[in-house]
RNA sequence: CGCGGAGUGGAGCAGCUUGGCAGCUCGUCGGGCUCAUAACCCGAAGGUCGUAGGUUCAAAUCCUGCCUCCGCAA
């Protein structure tokens, strides 16, 4: 079976390595966004994508667009039985969805049509949802809208962050686009369509939202410190200065909204109920954990953050 | 040359402006108190103050180069 990968982050390299260790595909080809430059000293870095699929010597491609006639020739050219697309970053038009026999398959990190869209599984968490899980489907023209194939659900952990997540997800994904590819091949698959009616959209995070609003719920606190680990992290102000706040964990203390209620451990009250700080990081420092961190800072009951 | 913070005993910080025998909160080790303890009391060990030079009678502190870590921006 001729295979094109298409994908970006390390959500999608288990499945590629998956793909490049089996017998029965012949990765043709690996599409991948193209190298950018990364960090203050805009280090030009390769998507994990491509140092995986260079680990197993895979051609890889990184057009920037597929408005490109060329770009598009050359894809057909690989005469593609499926294109599997996994968190690519690229909207695919419908020259591309046409080209192979068995369309393009996607895997998505989320039950659909629940959670479509750029962050299905931070929002999820953030969202506070007890369960999701991954969905298979073949690709149309539209957002995470086409006809599904196979979808398998995990239960979500209570004090589970998305990068914790999204790292079952993606061995869940792999084993999801496996078997779908399998019953594609002995024509067993069958297509489910998605009721617009259910469907919810996860807007990608921003670190503007990444701000905590301590009148929120020590629930809805959390959540959001889950769901925003390791990217892009929640915050708050701490004397003027940034605090990243990277785990931490529900508690029953009472007390005004962003006030420091006791110091070790460092719990911070919340408009209902109150978080325990476990993993946070001032801005200019390392991350660490609270009990250093109000060493440091001589934090004293009775300190506000904001 | 994008902006900015920081490198000080095992951890997190102070000290640097106004050079002069390195300090704080912990941890560790020994001893004590206690039914007991992550609590309390007494004592001890442990630091070329990132690195290379410079200024000076004297540098953690002032000046210069270099390395490393981090926040913002992208």
């Amino acid at each position: 079976m001729n295979i094109v990968f298409m994908g970006t982050p390390d959500f999608a390299v288990p499945s590629l390595e998956a793909l490049a260790q089996s017998e029965k595909y012949n990765v043709k080809a690996v599409y991948t966004q193209p190298d950018k430059p990364v960090g203050r000293k805009r280090i030009l870095t390769p998507p994990d994508v491509k140092v995986c699929a260079e680990k197993y010597n895979l051609d890889v491609y990184q057009p920037t667009t597929f408005k490109d006639e060329a770009v598009v020739e050359e894809l057909k050219s690989f005469n593609p039985d499926v294109i599997v697309v996994i968190a690519y970053g690229k909207i695919l038009p419908k020259t591309v969805l046409d080209i192979p026999k068995y369309g393009c398959v996607n895997i998505h990190g989320s039950l659909l049509p629940k959670l479509r869209g750029a962050a299905p599984i931070q929002r999820a968490v953030i969202d506070g949802e007890e369960e999701t899980g991954v969905t298979s489907m073949l690709m149309d023209v539209g957002l995470d809208t086409g006809d599904m194939l196979i979808k398998e659900s995990v239960k979500i952990l209570p004090d589970e962050t998305a990068g914790e997540l999204f790292d079952r997800l993606s061995t869940l994904g792999t084993e999801v686009l496996v078997k779908t590819l399998e019953k594609i091949e002995d024509g067993t698959i069958t297509r489910e369509k998605q009721d617009n009616a259910c469907s919810t959209y996860a807007a990608m995070l921003s670190k503007e939202e990444s701000v905590i609003d301590w009148n929120l719920s020590a629930i809805s606190v959390h959540n959001k410190v889950r769901g925003m680990n390791p990217w892009p992290v929640a915050v708050t102000m701490f004397k003027g200065k940034k605090l990243k706040i990277f785990k931490t964990k529900v508690c029953k203390e009472k007390g005004t909204p962003g006030k420091v209620i006791s110091v070790n451990p460092l719990i911070v009250a919340c408009g209902k109920g109150s978080v325990e700080l476990l993993e946070v990081q001032l801005e200019g420092k390392k991350m660490m954990l609270a009990a250093d961190f109000f060493r440091g800072q001589r934090i004293a009951i009775g300190d506000f953050i904001e």
